[in-house]
This record gives C-alpha cells, structure tokens and sequence, in this order.
DNA sequence: CGGCTTACG
DNA sequence: GCCG
DNA sequence: CGTA
C-alpha cells in the first residue's frame, strides 16, 4: 500500500473564463454545432443538456472538450474546425494548444446517450465521427524511451479511463498485500501517462514496456467495451470496499503506514476511534497523529502557504536583507502534494 | 525465480 | 504483473 | 517502520 499524502492541497483547476457556469460534469464543456443541425434544434438541445447539468457553451473556446455534430462527416467537422482555429485543434499537431488531449467530435448519438444516461457516456468508436485518417497517423504504434526517468509523467494526461482502470487493480493488490503485482499495475498506468495521445487501440500498444498480457487485456476491455469486467468487478467487491475505507482511515493518522494499518485491521481495529478505545501504545509520531487527526488531514490553502512563506520571508531578511524568497513546489507544479521549500538565488 | 525508488530518522 |  |  502507498501510503497516503498528508495534507492535500485544495487544488482546484482554476477553470478558465468559459468554466463560470456551474457543470455537473467537470471536463466536459460540449459544443453543438449547429451547421446542418439548425438554431432551433441546437436550442433545443442546449436547452435539454443544461437543464441535465451539462456544459454547453454556445460559443467555440479552447475550453470545449466535445464538439457533437449531426449529418456531417468526420472530415467536414475537422475541415470547419480547421478554419476557426487556424489547425491548433489538431490531433498529431506540433503541441500548441494548452489542453491535454485534443476535442472528441462526436457524432449526436453521444449526445443523445448521454442525455439519456443523465451523465456523459463513455465515448465508444461508434460515437466518434469517423475521419479517413491519415494511414500510421491515427494509429500511429507509439514508442516510449525504456528507461521511466526519460518519460514525462503528467498529472493531465491522455488516457485518464485507462489509467483509472489500472490503478484499481494496483490499489487492490496492495490492499491484498501483493505489493509486486501493485508496482507492476502503477508501471503500466505510469507508462500510459507519458503517451503523446489518446490510444485507440491495444494494438498501438505492442512492445511496450510494463505492458504484459494482463495490463493490454484490461486496456482492451476499456478501449472496445468502455470498462473491464475485473476493474468492474473489483469496485463493487465489499471486500475491496470496506479494505480502502479502512486502511485510508488510519493511514491517515500520521505515524500509521500500511504495516501497521494491515495488523491493525486484522485485530478488528477499523477507525481512530476504535484506536482511541483498544489501548494500544502508540509511539510519539503516532499518539501527535491521533491527537490532530483533523487538523493533519485538513488541505493546505494557498493563503496559508503564502502566510508562512511571509513568515520565512521576515526572518530571513532579518539576517539578510535583500535575499529573495520564492514559494516554490505544489502550488507550482500543479500538483497535489505541497512541500514548503525556500530557494536562495545568489545575493 | 527474485525484485520491485530512494534517502533518511 | 512484468522483466531480466 | 514511517515520511517524503
């Protein structure tokens, strides 16, 4: 079991300008293109997703993530987008816009799912506009440097669904204590990670290192079916469940790893309460963790980082005046963990 | 079949 | 589970 | 064994 990351940052995307409207569906900003759809009918279906949650914008920005089209072909949506955007949309471009992953089009059929559903279904091959590609473009057979410290690792990245997958059946095997198969299983997500686009399918994928037989059933299942049966399967399994809640329960103490939260639980003990009452002797990390449970579990705001970093910052200059401090870290990196870290640049 | 990141307290 |  |  990794153990967990104290004090998470409340890391909320700033969404930009077009993220103001309140979406059920973070990630999701849908624009219906209304060139052989009509006004009328786009209203229509503006009217319907909204009232679902959805994020429709009428306007096309770099923040939509779906284009859904109806009665045109994969190429006259790509040719029309082309135009608007001057090719920046482009899959396999040059990597000039600034979101990961390039906008779905997508037939009305997704939408009307979707609508259906109540949330944003799964895109499947059969919702996407269908473009000629370009032979070794689309499906293109991606290769990855061997070696993981060549790779980039992004937070954001292309392949979140079958990520998402692969890092259930980790965290199931580190509940099991079956540390090897989870490393195996963080290996394989890590290395979707550092792909340069959304794959298409497992074939893209042969040759890859910490790919084994496993892992590309999985992504195959995701990729043709839109889940895995054992990814399925896991989730909803009591066991898998109430092992999760558990161990997060008192891994979150400070001073409990996933030692000593898997011989805990063997002896009945489930939650910091059940702690409190059993007795045990605690060592002096732990007896702290227990005593701020809360508090150490509590995000770090940017105002409090910000708020210790001017408090560094005037003893600092009480011995050098003049020296520079920089908040680095989390806040940052975009990423979830928050180190306070001073840097002095040469005075 | 063994090993699975590393440094440090 | 994947790899050497 | 735990934190980072």
């Amino acid at each position: 079991m990794v153990p967990l990351k104290r004090r998470k940052v409340n890391c909320s995307v700033t969404s930009d300008s077009s993220g103001d409207r309140t979406s059920k569906f973070p990630g999701v900003v849908i624009y219906l293109l209304e060139r052989k759809m009509g006004a009328s009918r786009r209203a229509f279906l503006t009217r319907l997703g909204r009232g679902k949650g959805f994020n429709i914008e009428y306007s096309l920005s770099c923040s939509i993530t779906h284009i859904v089209s109806e009665n045109n072909s994969g190429e006259e949506v790509r040719t029309w987008l082309d135009l608007q955007t001057g090719g920046q949309g482009r899959e396999g471009g040059e990597g000039r816009t600034a979101r990961p992953g390039s906008v779905h089009l997508l037939d009305i059929v997704w939408y009307t799912e979707s609508m259906h559903a109540g949330i944003p279904v799964i895109i499947l091959d059969r919702h996407r506009l269908q473009e000629r590609e370009k032979p070794g473009l689309e499906l293109a057979v991606v290769s990855v440097p061997s070696y993981a410290c060549q790779r980039h690792t992004p937070l954001l990245h292309h392949n979140i669904t079958l990520t998402d997958a692969l890092s259930i059946l980790a965290e199931n095997a580190e509940l099991g204590e079956n540390e090897g198969r989870g490393v195996a299983f963080r290996r394989a997500a890590a290395l979707l990670k550092s792909l340069p686009q959304e794959v298409r399918g497992a074939e893209q994928l042969r040759g890859l290192p910490c790919l084994g037989e496993h892992s590309l059933r999985v992504i195959k299942e995701v990729l043709e079916d839109g889940v895995s049966h054992e990814v399925e399967t896991t989730t909803h399994s009591e066991q898998f469940k109430a092992m999760k809640c558990v161990f997060q329960a008192l891994t979150g103490i400070f001073g409990v790893g996933a030692k000593t939260a898997d011989r805990w639980f063997k002896e009945g003990i489930h939650t910091p309460s059940d702690l409190q009452r059993s007795g045990h002797t605690l060592n002096r990390a732990q007896r702290a963790g227990l005593q701020y449970y809360d508090e150490l579990n509590l995000p770090v705001t940017k105002s409090e980082a910000v708020a210790i970093g001017q408090i560094v910052e005037r003893a600092v200059h009480a011995v050098l005046p003049g020296a520079e401090i920089t908040l680095i870290g989390g806040f940052r990196r975009y990423a979830e963990q928050f180190s306070l870290l001073y840097a002095f640049r040469d005075i």
